[in-house]
DNA sequence: TGTACATCAGTGAACGCGCGTTCACTGATGTAC
DNA sequence: TGTACATCAGTGAACGCGCGTTCACTGATGTAC
């Protein structure tokens, strides 16, 4: 293991490369494609290779996506970090980064918040409650985050005090069922408001609904 | 066709029958199952069957979209019918409808607002942007019902008056994104309060989520 | 009403496909002496 | 340093599977006379 070189130990370091592979197969062919034969041959292996790095399909599919999470969870908590100001820009810089995300990596996002890609639930009476799942516990770091940011508002009084719960719930379901909507398409194409004309796919007119959103549903939150 | 009596002409309604089955494996087997095969199998005929009535898959797909559209669109219509009062009201009825609808028909949600599942769209630079699928239509049915709503909830001095799209999208934004959550299990089981103990899957918790969400939202666009 | 014929819905065998997974193997790498 | 051996990552053939789709067929239904 500390021997790698260029190359390395045999192929080197093939689970990475198998992750990043299955990465590049979502994003380029969506879900449907990702297959552990179509995995192997884009990392250039024979099909029976990821075997000895993953005992089967859904090992590999819950890696990657916790891949994914990791990866959405530092978009956010960067645009926390980098947003100036107070806990309403935050949050507004919050909505807006997990928008991007969705919008740049939508098969990511796919992966992330679709239950029937992984594996039927193991049903464990035992520690049945006690501890989600991986994949189950990073679903909810997005949320996490913006209930941080929620109670960050009501401690600069300007959401009101009582709660969080019913405040931070309704920022993520609003932001996530416009992500929804934009990466699955139903917002994507035609009009939004009938008689409006074309919308088209234009890029503005996608700025303007999740500008138009994340201001409403800001204002809506305020204390009044 | 006129001459249909019981057991009709050969099968009678192998269309319909198609169709019935097809809503059944959906809903009870999930959208995975969902196989011309297995179609066929459950009307009791053989494979090949289906042919003589869809062109291929896809098209059997697509109607069965559409016949979830249409008893979607009927249940936001009875629900908004169905409530007297204010506008207002009658745009609670909506949203909690909507997330009904979505909890008792998981899979018809999912086969409604999923793309891919569909064929791969058809480029047709001719009508291209002219007209939408007849799917395309029907997924913003929803959104025509709560934009109408809104634009009563203006007229009734409620709402602030101008271009009602922004709080048509919010209120479709939220509360399709907490149908969403709520259909793929994010928000199912665990904790959604870090700290706060084990929610389940209680149905009481649902309903509070579900209640505080859609009181949160329209107090939210309320007119300050 | 009866007969001959055309139509058309449903059958069952067959096709090729890509999939996940298994298995005996091979050959490179690391290790003990 | 060199040799013998154990380990283990990757190979390639093979498995069974269910799928979508095609095709020649058959047998029931409807229609013309």
């Amino acid at each position: 293991m500390s021997h790698i070189r260029e190359g390395g130990y045999h192929h080197g370091d093939l689970k990475r490369a198998l992750l990043e592979a299955g990465l590049q197969i979502v994003s380029e062919r969506g879900i449907q494609g990702l297959t552990l034969r179509e995995v192997a041959r884009q990392a250039g292996v024979s099909h029976a290779a990821p075997y000895h790095h993953f005992a089967d399909k859904a090992v590999l599919i819950e890696a990657l996506t916790i891949k994914c999470f990791d990866s959405f969870a530092e978009t956010l908590r960067g645009a926390l970090a980098a947003t100036p100001g107070s806990a309403l820009n935050k949050l507004g810089a919050i909505g807006a980064a997990y928008l991007r995300f969705a919008l740049e990596h939508p098969t990511a996002f796919r992966l992330m918040y679709r239950p029937e890609l992984r594996k039927p639930i193991p049903i464990d009476p035992e520690a049945a409650d006690e501890e989600r799942t991986p994949v189950g516990r990073a679903g909810l770091t997005a949320y996490e985050i913006m209930l941080e940011t929620v109670v960050a508002c009501q401690q600069e009084d300007l959401f009101p005090p009582g709660d969080p719960t019913p405040l931070a719930l309704t920022a993520w379901a609003t932001v996530h069922g416009l992500a929804t909507l934009l990466v699955d398409g139903s917002l994507k194409s035609g009009s939004a408001h009938p008689g409006a004309g074309q919308m088209g796919v234009e890029p503005e007119k996608i700025a303007w609904m999740i500008e138009s959103v994340t201001r409403t549903l800001a204002v809506g939150l305020l204390k009044r």
